[in-house]
DNA sequence: ATGACGTCATAAGCTGGCTTTATGAGCCGG
DNA sequence: CCGGCTCATAAAGCCAGCTTATGACGTCAT
């Protein structure tokens, strides 16, 4: 086969949308994978379950979809090419991406005859738990997990009603009857798109200018609207938000296309800060830390897979 | 139907790779985002351009694969269910993954022909170009890019060439001929496991520690590596590695299974920092941040498409 | 009340992609 | 020069998901 007979094609044109039309399906990301670490089309094949010419023609179709050679095909292996080393590295992130969603479904699905019960909140179910629970797999395979979200006081409730073997709560204080110990730190940062002016200052930012500033926010109510409100108090407290969205994802993508500077989880944006597509903005004298907690019931110290659970979380898990 | 119906499993048994078996494909969860934007049905399917029908039937099949109710269904349309709305938020991040896949794959697809003409170092064109091309699509969808990944001498000859627009380099020092922007940082990192005894440190690590110890690294001639062994020179100079690994995923991969410590770039590992998979070792006095600079021939400055990507990666282009 | 419009669910039939099996061709080392 | 490996090609089968057509249910306005 050529390569001169693929299409070239461009890209502006009806590029929006229809993601899986251009993206490979989730098997065939998983096949490059091996093949990348076997050096082999027929090893590859075998590692993930199917045979050989299933493996070379699904390689083939997907060098066909992206318009790249991806493989070097010898009669003695197969290496990737620079451009499928690249591609490669990109897959991969759409499988970590996919292991985190397994974790985090596997977990979800478990049922009351589960071995590890977790209830957690949202932010830590949604950032944390998924990672967590891929260590925790590669310890304890045969650990059946079962996951509950919500906010510190369904945690509670859940533990001290022994629904729950352990929580995870963010907030300023540990719920009444529970023990517990901090396992990472929610920092919230001011961000705003590389275009804003704030991105170009050296210095600082004056916490009674971040509380003057409309800014783009969850609704009331939320988490980190709460934390916010309170360490601002102190200078003014709040000015009216610039825009109120109901989820996280929609605040970062108004502040992605510019719409003004938002108050985010660090959590939610270590991809959109290392990539550049947000700023974070220092801000001085002001607390926008926020402890993430694992607890427990007083007392009860965590043991078998949930005490595994904990020492991912922690070095040292003194309670 | 009843929720009782699904099969509740455990997880542990055969939870080791086909995860395309137990992840929906991209096209559900695209789905999935639809749904949860519009709040019905049917407007999803529409959005995603499928029947009504075939969105109730994907759907469904994700929520039995899942086993887990994601949409609650009225008459007066759909609305996530609290699993739905984490299982949505899991799907994001895959989807996410997938766009930036997208923007790589479509700009290394390019040929000759394209508009802009894009040469990165590898780094860069692996971590932060999906990302700025994401961006420029929004601004400008109808530009078609091309990229060529190769290390600066590479890119520098592409510039000169008149065979790339705008060129990316790490290093130290802007390659003779060309002008250039730092555009960011790029901070190595030493990392380590949470298990590992330097996570319990509260004092920064000592640069002559760091060099007499052994560590996880990249072979000798990656970008990594050589800032490293410049930077601890002045220190000792580098121990002989524990590990020496052929890629970067390797040496996360290596320092995340607890094989000891390793010195990566920022860029790589922010998914593993924020979910404390690895832990960032502060080390103190030594200097091991390396500049990310736009490139472009000596006086000629980007203009057109070129200078547009310029402006997404740098809040003040000013060359 | 009742008809119009919205929602989602079900059923039947088709299509196309991916699979397997079977085979062939190229390269290498004993 | 044969036996081992590699990958490629061809033919045939299966299954997932699509579409079209229809129905049931709830809400709202007349």
């Amino acid at each position: 086969m050529s390569r001169e007979a693929w299409d070239s094609g461009t890209y502006g044109s009806e590029s929006r949308g229809q993601l899986h039309h251009r993206v490979p399906d989730l098997g065939a990301l998983e096949l490059l994978l091996a093949v990348a670490r076997h050096g082999s089309l027929g090893a590859a094949a075998r590692e993930v379950g199917i045979t050989q010419p299933a493996a070379s023609s699904r390689i083939r179709s997907m060098e066909r979809q992206l318009g790249v050679a991806l493989v070097d095909r010898s009669p003695r292996g197969s290496r990737l090419t620079d451009a499928g080393a690249l591609v490669t590295d990109w897959a991969r992130r759409i499988v970590e991406a996919a292991e985190a969603f397994d974790a985090g479904a596997q977990a979800l699905r478990g049922r009351r005859d589960s071995r590890l019960r977790v209830a957690a909140s949202m932010t830590i179910a949604e950032y944390l738990l998924p990672g967590w629970l891929i260590a925790l797999r590669a310890e304890r395979p045969d650990t059946a997990v079962s996951l509950q979200a919500g906010n510190s006081a369904v945690v509670a409730e859940r533990l001290l009603g022994n629904e729950a073997d352990i929580g995870f709560v963010e907030g300023l204080a540990v719920p009444d009857g529970l023990d517990g110990v901090v396992v990472a730190h929610d920092r919230l940062a001011v961000v705003a798109a590389p275009s804003h002016p704030w991105a170009r200052r050296r210095a600082p930012l004056d916490p009674a200018e971040l509380a003057a500033t409309p800014l783009v926010l969850r609704e009331r109510g939320s988490g980190t609207r709460q934390v916010l409100d309170a360490a601002l108090s102190a200078h003014g407290g709040l000015a009216q938000p610039l825009l109120e969205l109901a989820s996280t994802t929609a605040v970062k993508a108004a502040a992605v296309s510019g719409a003004g500077p938002a108050v985010l989880s660090e959590l939610a944006i270590a991809e959109e800060l290392a990539s550049r597509r947000l700023v974070a903005i220092p801000v001085r004298g002001v607390q926008l830390r926020r402890d993430l907690r694992a607890v427990w019931p007083a007392g009860h110290r965590p043991t078998g897979p949930a005490r595994g659970l904990l020492s991912l979380t922690r070095a040292e898990p003194t309670g």
